[in-house]
DNA sequence: ATCAGTAATGATAATCATTACTGATTTCTG
DNA sequence: CAGAAATCAGTAATGATTATCATTACTGAT
């Protein structure tokens, strides 16, 4: 993977926030920075970024995929009325991957763990 | 809701199998005995019956979505290799739950939980 | 420092799953 | 049975993501 200025800035910019912002709103904070960067480089770079394990792909009930710079295992939680997505740290989800693999049968090497629900804020509304 | 043969037909394929079809097979398999039946139509339903909690909706890397006829709660597993999906049963998610409930602050009113790897049939190759 | 090779880019077109629209048909209630 | 409303089939539109392609920019060797 050869260097690129626009790489470098998607990854700095997705490690600058806990936001898991998606691909359209990376591209338009990277325009501040590149006027005339195309959105298929910034799809290009997440998606190979991703590959590579720097950043994590978070898929939700959203139509459109989020990304999270962090890569420490955490999970998610989703608010199902605005749509933020928050970090959640659960202990102890090394019981649950292997119970599964048990379960299974198969190889398990990853998994993902979303909660859904109303966040704080909007239970005050 | 009003009643329908081809929400009815829909529903009842899928809580025949358990293969967690997409949208086009379960479109192309009623085709079977609804020759004219709408891309739309299935669309539709499987929206109207997960609103209604009738269905549930699994959201996994791959670009399609993935309909559940069977609504008790349990997890999936998703083999990276040849993309089937299949049930897993985790004891003890509730302690997960109130973990996270704790932590997040909000109100939690489901999670997902999803299973990577490779399966058994594909290990063997 | 320049060069050649090649990966990455910007611009744009293509893809593909899903949603919206429309006029005809079906269901249900009185 | 009739009329209102939901649902349908068919099809166009949408919107996120991916692919293409000519040009540009890294990088390691001369």
């Amino acid at each position: 993977m050869r260097y690129s200025k626009q790489r470098e800035a998607l990854l700095s910019l997705l490690r600058s926030t806990r936001s898991h912002p998606s691909a359209q709103w990376l591209y338009e904070n990277l325009r501040k920075e590149f006027p005339n960067i195309s959105l298929g480089t910034v799809y290009r770079n997440l998606a190979l970024l991703e590959e590579k394990g720097y950043i994590v792909r978070i898929h939700t009930t959203s139509n459109t995929e989020h990304y999270d710079g962090f890569v420490d295992k955490h999970q998610h939680f989703v608010c199902r009325m605005c749509g933020k997505i928050t970090d959640v740290d659960i202990d102890n989800t090394d019981v649950i991957q292997s119970q599964a693999a048990e379960k299974s049968g198969g190889k398990i090497e990853d998994y993902s763990l979303i909660f859904y629900g109303i966040c704080s804020e909007c239970c005050q509304k």
